[in-house]
DNA sequence: ATTGCGAATCTTGTATACCAGATAAGACAA
DNA sequence: TTGTCTTATCTGGTATACAAGATTCGCAAT
C-alpha cells in the first residue's frame, strides 16, 4: 500500500530523479503524474507517501495539497487523506460549459493569430494524430487537452492559460478513464479544422466548430456514468460576503 | 506594527466575532477585508500576526496562504512575509482580458436569462447608484465587481462563478484605489444599460455594452501608474511538462 | 458462517520547535 | 555627521510532536 504511490513517482521522472524535491515542484509532480494518468481520479494521496516519495516532511506535502485543492484538482476527507477529484457528471458538465465560454469568447474577442503560431498548432495536431494512432492513452489525452492550452498560449495572455490549464486538467480527470479512440479521432479532427479555420482567418467557422467541439464533448460525456456527488470536504472558493 | 493588522480583522466582523476561527475560514476572513477595502495591495501579512488575530498557530495561517497565493491574491516573499498582490500593469491587463473573454464568451454561448433573474441584476445596480451616491468608496467597489458575478450566478453555473470571483477579485485590488467616482458612474451605467439590453432579449447589444466596458476599464487602467514587477515568488499553477 | 464489538493502528489536524535568511539597530571609525 | 561593519532580532521555511477521528482487524457470540 505504501510502496504503490512511492513507485508512481519514479516512474514519472520527467523533472528530476525522485527524492530531493521542496516546495512547488510537489504541486508540479502531482499535476504530471495527473495529466500523464500515472494518477488517476479517486485515487487516495497519503500525505506520508508523498512525503516519503519526495523526501519532505508532511509540512510540505500538505501545503501543495492545498494548492492542488484550491484549483480543484484533490480534496481531502477528513481524517481519511486526500483524493484526486472525481468530478460528477454535473461537475464535468460545468467545467466544459465554462471551457466553452472561454475559449468561445477567446476567439471572439481577440485578435487574428500570427501565421507562425499557426504551424506550431498544426504540428501539435500532428502529435496528436501520432498518439491516437499508436494506442497511446495516456499521451493522447494529455496532447487532446494541452491543445486548448496551446492555443490560449498563442493570444499570449497567461491569465487564460492559467484558468484553462485548471479546467483541462481537471476534464482530463475523465476523459483519460472514458474517451474511446473512436471520440479521441473526433476531438482530433476538430482540433484540425479548427486550425485550418483561423489559418482562413474564418473566425465565425472557428468559434462554430468550437462549439461544436464542446457540444460532443458533453454529449459523449453524458453517455457514461460518472461517479455521483463524493462527500469530500472541499477547499473551495469563498462565497463572497453579503452586502450590507 | 502588531496590533495594527489585528485591528482591521476586527472591524471586518461580517462573519463571526474575531477570536476563534479555524480552516478554510481564515481565506474568507482575509478575503472579506481585501474586497471590502480594509486590506490594501502590497500590504504585508505577518503569518505571526495573523495567528495571534485568529486565534490559531501559524500553521492554519499559513495553509490558507497558499490556498489563496493559487488564486493569485497573495504571494510570498521569501523570509520577508505574504504581501497582498499588486498587479502590475500587464497583469492587470491581462486580468481585463481574461474577464472579456470569460463574460463576453458567457454571453455569447449561453441561453437566455430567466426575467426573475434580472430583476435581481437590477436591483444591484440601484445598490451601486446608492454607494456611488453616497461616497461610499469601498462598497462602490465591492458591488461594481460583484455584479459580475452575480451575471454568472445567474447562469448556474458554478465553475465559471468561482473563475469570475478570482479574477473580479484582482481588478478589485486595483480598482478600489485607483477608480474615479465618475469612472465608476460610468461602470454603473454599463451595468444598467447591459440589464437592459439582457430584458429585450438583445444578446449582441449586451455583449457590445459588456465589451465597451472592459475597453473603458483598460483604458482607466492605461492612464495611471500601477507599481511595476514586484520580485515576490508567486506559488504559481505550474507549467505543463513537455511531451518527448 | 455471520454479525457485533472493541482494541490496535493508521491518517489527518494542529501546534510547536528549531533553523536560516533578511532586516534593522547599534557601535565604531573616517 | 556619515558610512560601514557587526550583531541582535524578527520572519518565514521545514520538520516534528502529539491529539483525535476513521478504519481495520480479530475475537467472541449467535
Amino acid at each position: 500500500m505504501l510502496g504503490q504511490v512511492h513507485k508512481i513517482f519514479f516512474m514519472c521522472n520527467d523533472i528530476t530523479s525522485a527524492l530531493p524535491c521542496s516546495g512547488i515542484a510537489i504541486d508540479d509532480r502531482i499535476m504530471t503524474a495527473i495529466l500523464s494518468g500515472k494518477i488517476l481520479p479517486g485515487e487516495r494521496l497519503g500525505e506520508k507517501d508523498l512525503g516519503q516519495t519526495f523526501g519532505v516532511s508532511r509540512t510540505l506535502v500538505r501545503e501543495a495539497m492545498m494548492r492542488l485543492s484550491s484549483r480543484g484538482i484533490v480534496a481531502v476527507s477528513p481524517r481519511r487523506g486526500w483524493f484526486v477529484i472525481e468530478p460528477t457528471i454535473k461537475e464535468a458538465r460545468e467545467t466544459i460549459e465554462a471551457r466553452r465560454s472561454v475559449e468561445i469568447g477567446l476567439l471572439f474577442t481577440q485578435k487574428n493569430i500570427p501565421q507562425g503560431a499557426l504551424n506550431e498548432l498544426e504540428n501539435h495536431v500532428t502529435e496528436q494524430q501520432k498518439a491516437i494512432d499508436a494506442r497511446d492513452l495516456a499521451k493522447r489525452s494529455y496532447l487532446l487537452g494541452h491543445f486548448h492550452v496551446k492555443l490560449a498560449e498563442i493570444y499570449g495572455n497567461s491569465v487564460v492559460v492559467e484558468i484553462l490549464e485548471t479546467l483541462t486538467a481537471r476534464i482530463l480527470l475523465i476523459a483519460t478513464l472514458y474517451q474511446s479512440t473512436h471520440e479521441a479521432q473526433i476531438s482530433c479532427n476538430n482540433h484540425r479544422d479548427m486550425v485550418n479555420s483561423l489559418r482562413k482567418n474564418d473566425k465565425r467557422e472557428a468559434i462554430k466548430i468550437m462549439n461544436e467541439h464542446f457540444s460532443h464533448l458533453d454529449k459523449a460525456l453524458s453517455n457514461r456514468s460518472i461517479k455521483k456527488d463524493s462527500p469530500l470536504r472541499v477547499y473551495e472558493i469563498s462565497n463572497l460576503p453579503g452586502n450590507t
